[in-house]
DNA sequence: CTGCATCCGGGCCGATACTG
DNA sequence: CAGTATCGGCCCGGATGCAG
């Protein structure tokens, strides 16, 4: 993208970050290094040359580094998880159901969970969940007070959620009752009571907008 | 921009205020009120047409509504403040001397100097100055512990400050030294030493990044 | 004069084919 | 698997026209 040729920090800071797909790859290497094909695969609709030439860009920019066939965040890189996060917290508002033609991955879970279960708090109960709702099965553990996300399934799980994301997300961050999630064609095996323990980090909630329902 | 297409917050969210020029356009908006002229005055390299498209797209996103020929922003566009925020902060870094086809606006001191003396902070002195870097003059007034900038020229200022934008903001923020900021062409009259006393808010500082030196 | 609409050249984007 | 090459199309930017 062309420069705004600004003497503004907003602008100097979208000629780095503005052009179309580069906060989509800061999402895709925030929970590690990837590789380029892992890449393609976690940015559906990107063109491959597009991919190359953003990379190369963004590794001018000092915000990736490659390491032989890997890519990864720099620590100034890193630093625009609070951007991400400020811009999800504020898309919230726009996540209804899924669109038809849009494209759902797995490992996308990660962001609207920790967003809504941020940080420790030891009254969440102990509690592991499979999540089958797009290539591959995620597990979300809470445990020891704080809630994580991790691919691949849950050796014993308490409860496995099988259906399409927004019926998923919906019922795991209470934004659905059970039964909106069954409606919207949501499978639950096990005891969903639990999950009603599973709150909100209070001090951090009150302190979020778009947090309502 | 075309849609993502993804079903993920963030991807949603840039769908919104990922096209090019929309969060300048938000810049613009966040002190109040703006008529079309004003808005192209205030975005050196936006062409009119791109304006009024953007402008129209936004109304529909509901971003902005248009009062006669005022636009403003609707609850939800002031909502992109924190987003502002968050990669205004994370571009610090980038804001080195201002480079020669870069432009400037005067009223661009806004961002820079609330967010480096932000909320109240009941030790800071009571201080008036005057900044001519861009167009016309801005005030800054230091008050009640509260650092505002305000469009004109000062009645009666305690400092005035004549020369480039990065100089200015460099020793208005303690980012450069007096010496430093004369040798960027900077010309001050008045006494600024008080501007030594001027201090970011102690815990909103503590608890920001970016912040060094 | 303000607030756009139209037109046009160029560059970036997106899809596909192809290569080491 | 990890890109490069190519090409059509759309969006962007600049100039100009025009209506209230």
């Amino acid at each position: 993208m062309r420069s705004y040729r600004q003497y503004c920090q907003l602008a100097r800071g979208l000629d780095v970050v503005g052009d179309r797909w580069v906060l989509l790859i800061v999402r895709e290497l925030l929970p590690g290094p990837r590789r380029y094909g892992e890449l393609l695969d976690g940015l559906p609709g990107i063109a491959t040359n597009l991919l190359a030439e953003r990379l190369r860009t963004m590794e001018a920019n000092g915000l990736v580094t490659r390491d032989g066939d890997r890519y990864a965040l720099t620590e100034r890189g890193d630093g625009l998880r609070a951007v991400l996060r400020a811009i999800g917290q504020w898309a919230a508002p726009l996540m209804g159901p899924q669109e038809p033609d849009e494209v759902f991955r797995s490992h996308w879970i990660e962001y609207p969970m920790t967003a809504r279960f941020p940080g420790e708090d030891r009254s969440r109960p102990d509690l592991t969940i499979e999540v089958r709702s797009g290539e591959r099965p995620m597990t979300v553990h809470s445990a020891d007070g704080r809630v994580r996300v991790e691919p691949g399934p849950a050796a014993a799980p308490d409860l496995v959620l099988t259906g399409p994301p927004d019926a998923a997300i919906g019922l795991l961050t209470h934004r659905l009752t059970l039964e909106e999630a069954k409606a919207r064609g949501l499978a639950v095996t096990g005891d969903p009571r639990p999950l009603r323990r599973l709150r909100p980090n209070a001090a951090a909630a009150a302190a979020r907008e778009g947090d309502r329902r």
